[in-house]
DNA sequence: AACGAGGGTGAGCAAGCGCTTAGATCCGGT
DNA sequence: ACCGGATCTAAGCGCTTGCTCACCCTCGTT
């Protein structure tokens, strides 16, 4: 168990950074019924709605519904790529800053399941600027835990015949959680993250 | 390696058992666009289209959109079953149809990666009736895997705390194959089967 | 007291949606 | 030669969509 215990900080809030107050009621309207619809199936009524607003006031904070979706996804990207980077910097053994990135981000994708189903599944719906500048923050996530394997590796702590391809098979098996976890399930988001970082741990061979 | 080779037979075309050849165009036509731009960002007219057929040929075939995404649906998900227990049925050890299995499904899922893309990520499009049929052939996948995974376990072959965690696991890690794997990438399908197969062995701990 | 800017609304526009209908065309059976 | 069913189309209906516009309310400032 790890550090998880903290002041309620000024960014400790989830969508903290978003400002003004209604913009923000908005924009977490806009991730509920994202993630129960999807994007397409959504209406610029129903978030409106949510947010106990008129459908027009949408319109006076965010130009387009596209932009509701590429804040969600880039606040959301930032946040995943930001808890990745905090493990793989540690200072400890491989396999410990890869269980810890493991672990956090699973954790992450568990616990915020809503916003992370819409940041990992409805990256199609962007306009292609804004998905280009989305895939470069998944680029730099798929790096992050590629750096980790290959020190692993090159430190003889882990025996993996194919770093890009198994690299590609952690964030996989990370991000998918969002689709299937279900807060009314059986597992806590702590209970997936350590269960995913043992498994993690047996996929990259690092000896127990 | 396990036996693939087959004579073409009646059944071997993707989408054989579909019938009259233009019910067969249209679905094809709408497998492709639901696997592009999702099932409600896809317009009937553009299905039809795709078709070679005016819009209102699709009704004479398909009582509604969503019955096409049914028909894609059902038809994909009893592929997958089969699919896992044709591996599952053979008669060697726990390991040997673990890999069997993890391998022919990856396969499926890269190399018919639009469908599957639909058949796995498009659930919740389908009315409740519908989705509650197809969740129950899903329950069916996953009691398969877990079989494997119990005799495995049993026989002393696997080591492995939490079963039912792994199965899930495992079986998510496949099924999303579908969303990243790109025709264009460096990987082949084959390619990506074997890999998946070997990262499965070591989550369950099985000896090499 | 008057102001102006920003946040909010009710009504509604143009476009596009899923789906229907009336009628044309094809074609094997008699 | 004629029929009847199956297949397909052109046109379009009723509705919803994303988004806009003219206007109102609430304030801190002067």
């Amino acid at each position: 168990m790890s550090a998880a215990e903290e002041t309620p900080g000024v960014e400790d809030v989830p969508w903290g950074e978003v400002t003004p107050e209604a913009a923000r009621r908005l924009l977490v309207a806009a991730v509920e019924a994202f993630a129960e619809r999807g994007y397409h199936a959504t209406t610029t009524r129903d978030i409106a709605g949510r947010a106990g607003m008129s459908p027009a006031a949408l319109y006076i904070h965010y130009k387009t519904k596209e932009e509701l979706l590429h804040r969600i996804s880039r606040i959301g990207h930032d946040k995943a790529l930001e808890i990745l980077r905090a493990a793989a910097d540690g200072d400890g053994p491989a396999a410990e800053r890869l269980a810890d990135a493991v672990r956090s981000f699973v954790r992450w994708h568990a616990e915020r399941h809503t916003t992370a189903r819409v940041v990992q599944y409805e990256l199609d719906a962007l306009g292609p600027e804004h998905r280009a500048e989305i895939v470069e923050l998944r680029r730099e996530s798929d790096a992050t835990v590629r750096r980790i394997i290959d020190e692993g590796v090159a430190a003889g702590e882990f025996e993996v015949p194919d770093v890009s391809g198994t690299t590609v098979a952690v964030l996989s098996l990370c991000i998918d959680v969002s689709r299937w976890f279900n807060t009314q399930g059986r597992r806590t988001p702590d209970e997936v993250g350590a269960l995913y970082a043992d498994l993690v741990l047996r996929m990259v061979g690092a000896q127990k």
